[in-house]
DNA sequence: CCAAAAGTGTTAGTGATACACCCATGT
DNA sequence: ACATGGGTGTATCACTAACACTTTTGG
């Protein structure tokens, strides 16, 4: 690709979380190609001229991971010159969740190498990455408390003190059991399932699901844990 | 301007508000080119390659209505295929609140004259700025309940009755006025004035001013009023 | 003295927080 | 029997919501 200095490229990039081992975890690549090469960056690419930006953000994800058929969430544009030293770029960057138990990350022939970083501990990223990663968990944290999202990054059965974990993880908060409970129940979001987790030396924890799958927001029961 | 079909165009649009008598108004301009000749739209217009998105937005502002010097808000990029027949164009959108009692608009020789209009009795719309309306009211509903920008829309003295009117336009929804008084004073972004506003036949209204004009999220004491 | 908007407190209800012990299992 | 995480209820506090009358002015 050359890029010429008159005209606009849009990039579109992805932060995809998930939660594994208790973690909360974002999805970087590693650059074969200049600029930044060798660096970390989030997954994405330019967007064709054909093409929506959604669909771009997917298809891209799709190439460069393996993860595909995510629901993404808008961030804000960034667009400040010189930001990409190739050319006047204007990245158009999305949040997306899966759940980790599925995930499955391929190397493709031609891609960078996807891993999974901690999100307390990740490496130095290329361009202004730093500032979508930080957007989208500002998203994060807010579409947690607001809609049931949370269903996205969980497995299809689960125990509550998983689901706490996660609110926990991405709120950067310890949460008290008893009052989640109460609050998780009366948020009418989940289910719980005839079957039983056995998982060691103490007592089976009663497995959940979620009621339903669809992005909704909480209406009057926003604000779940400040 | 003549439009490639290889290449991106990027539109900055504004949703401009201000609270007029008493009523919430969106500043829009009747287009004098095609399309949608004649027909309504938000002020904006083209990016130049060598321009930031925001000082491209002030300057659309600018020429196209002579409102300037706004704090502007990004909102979420709509760039779907086919939304401007001329080519593939991406809207960044973005919102901003100004002072009724302070703005002037003017007519530029070359430019489509700006009015304010009532946000429950907008025109039909040109191109998808239905859509960058819809969430640039939303976003607004929004900070007016977490953030402290309703000194934006405010002139530098105002009655609480006015400010009261100011939340209820926009979070269309009628407010006690104790209770509307006890949340704004604890929140503690006001201050009173030792002038009064006489008006007519009643009681003179105290005057107050905001104590800080800068952005300033509410931390915890969000949720104003739902 | 009348009309019109400004101003002011209390109560009841709802949701948030803090907190400690028993339960079921595997080893 | 003991170690481990699962599971449960109550009391206090803070915030929200509902509600009506008095004050000050101009005409």
């Amino acid at each position: 690709m050359d890029f010429k200095k008159d005209r606009f490229y849009l990039a579109a990039d992805i932060a995809v979380f998930t939660i594994l081992n208790d973690n909360l975890k974002l999805l970087l690549i590693k650059r074969k190609n200049e600029p930044f090469k060798g660096g970390y960056a989030l997954p994405g690419g330019f967007v064709e001229i054909d093409e929506n930006l959604r669909q771009a953000a997917l298809r891209e994800l799709e190439e460069e991971t393996g993860v595909k058929g995510v629901y993404l969430k808008k961030l804000h544009a960034i667009g400040r010159l010189n930001r990409d030293p190739r050319g006047r770029v204007v990245s158009l960057p999305f949040m997306a969740l899966i759940d980790g138990e599925n995930v499955k990350l391929h190397s493709t022939s031609d891609a960078e190498l996807a891993r999974w970083f901690k999100i307390n501990s990740l490496p130095e990223l290329a361009f202004d990455h730093k500032r979508i990663i930080n957007d989208a968990m500002k998203e994060l944290k807010f579409e947690l408390q607001t809609t049931n999202i949370a269903f996205q990054l969980m497995p299809e059965k689960f125990t509550l003190s998983e689901l706490q974990k996660a609110y926990e993880v991405i709120l950067n908060k310890q949460l008290d059991k008893r009052n989640f409970r109460k609050k998780i129940k009366s948020l009418d979001l989940i289910k719980p399932l005839s079957e039983k987790r056995r998982d060691g030396a103490h007592r089976p924890a009663q497995l959940f699901s979620f009621k339903s799958k669809t992005y909704q927001p909480l209406s009057e029961k926003m604000q779940v844990f400040l």
